[in-house]
DNA sequence: GGAGACCCATTAGTATACAATAGATATATC
DNA sequence: GATATATCTATTGTATACTAATGGGTCTCC
């Protein structure tokens, strides 16, 4: 499910050399310390995005930033800075001097999102299709082999990885980072979305599938596949969130 | 020009109830002091990004935060959010323990730029055509005929600013807040773009009689017109990207 | 004179102290 | 008893102090 898993991308790769003063002799090689300068507020917003989209902090919830201090053990101002983040998401909702409300969920907003979400995705795809290198193209087949397994099996949560994987891939061969910055943003609330309702109404191996399609379509070239496969993809997202009503 | 002047949406919205404590004897309406809670980290936001995008801090060039404090006279907490707001709207690069970079112009970046925003105006010009009101309709026919008008005279001090009025009402008649936020965070560095090179190679009258094509369509509600004017914008805007390359 | 190690000034990341305000509560007055 | 008002508390907005890391300059040694 493309709702789901789309992490917003890192942004800050500054490689910090970080094998300064150290001494030629250590034969050990460095264990990946790649570590890739992850400030508090990167692990505060992280954390906060999991929290909220898992809902384990539910929707109408109002929050106190110092609450949030203590709950993360993390100083407010990286607190702060998380959580105008998540405002900007559409996750949380600062109210002056009130609080933080946890925003509410919502099917209408949700299929406004989805009428945004269509078009980038669709260019993801497009763009993926015609940009892919031999490589990337491999991954797609690959991906797609895997998807269709996950479908036959039913296996939700090798689904649920896969589409993570399918999002990364798809971003990274599209070579767009405005395409993937806007789409980032959306992800949170899609997630969320995706987290309260899929145990009742979603198809997990149609889903499958249809991600599978894209991934073919991708891996080919073919541009207007790609972009049928993607409309298909969220013609069912978009069904799937209608449903949610009648539940 | 769509490139120019489409203003981050605001968010916060909170209507401040400023009237508090006002005796009901005071005849004198109030001053629409609707000032509508504005903090300083807005207003360091506002500051910034007008003076990125009208290149009086040019690409390139390294500051402190420090001397932005001293420049706004606005403390470091405020200035810092700013700064992240702008780093997420790509218009500065934060290198950690450096200092902030202004970010660089760059044309084909700016061509990816605009494949993202190709599918969300076309997207915002098909909602307005479908969801305008009778009264917004008729905004879009003033705002044609005025941009027509504005084309004859070659006036392009109008021409900027019905540009913004027809921003925000497109973006107002869509009713999306998604594609809104997403348009949002990619119009500073149209923005600047534009401002750097828009006396070398802009077509402003072509331009102003464009953007009057979406108004009588998206006036009219005829959805495929809508689109199709809004893709001969970006083709203009496109083409005007290019051309800069030859300057 | 050149190369390398070391120190220091500068910078952003982080924590905390202070200010302002909205809302709740208590109180006084009619 | 009800209502208007003053006060108090909790919360975010803002400023500042502190910390750690980095890059460049300097000093030394060859």
């Amino acid at each position: 499910m493309t709702a789901v898993s789309r992490k917003p991308s890192a942004g800050r790769k500054v490689v910090t050399g970080k094998a300064r003063r150290v001494s030629a002799a250590a034969g050990a090689s460095v264990p990946a310390d790649d570590a890739a300068e992850v400030t508090l507020t990167d692990k505060a917003y992280a954390q906060l995005e999991e929290l909220i989209t898992t809902l384990a902090l539910p929707p109408g919830m109002v929050l106190g930033e110092q609450s949030l201090v203590q709950r993360l053990g993390i100083g407010r101002t990286p607190i702060r800075e998380a959580l105008q983040r998540l405002a900007r998401d559409g996750l949380v909702v600062v109210m002056p001097r009130r609080g933080i409300l946890v925003s509410e969920i919502n099917v209408r907003s949700q299929l406004r999102l989805l009428e945004t979400r269509r078009v980038l995705e669709r260019l993801v795809a497009r763009l993926a299709a015609e940009r892919a290198t031999r490589t990337e193209r491999d991954e797609f087949s690959a991906l797609a082999r895997d998807m269709r397994k996950a479908a036959a099996a039913s296996n939700d949560l090798r689904f649920m990885r896969l589409d993570g994987q399918f999002n990364k891939c798809l971003i990274e061969a599209a070579r767009n980072e405005y395409v993937d910055r806007s789409l980032a943003s959306l992800s949170g609330l899609s997630r969320r979305f995706w987290y309260q309702h899929y145990k009742q109404a979603a198809d997990l191996p149609l889903a499958a599938n249809l991600h599978a399609d894209v991934c073919e379509a991708v891996a080919k070239g073919d541009v207007a596949a790609a972009e049928a496969a993607s409309d298909r993809l969220i013609d069912y997202i978009e069904n799937f969130a209608r449903k949610t009503l009648d539940v």
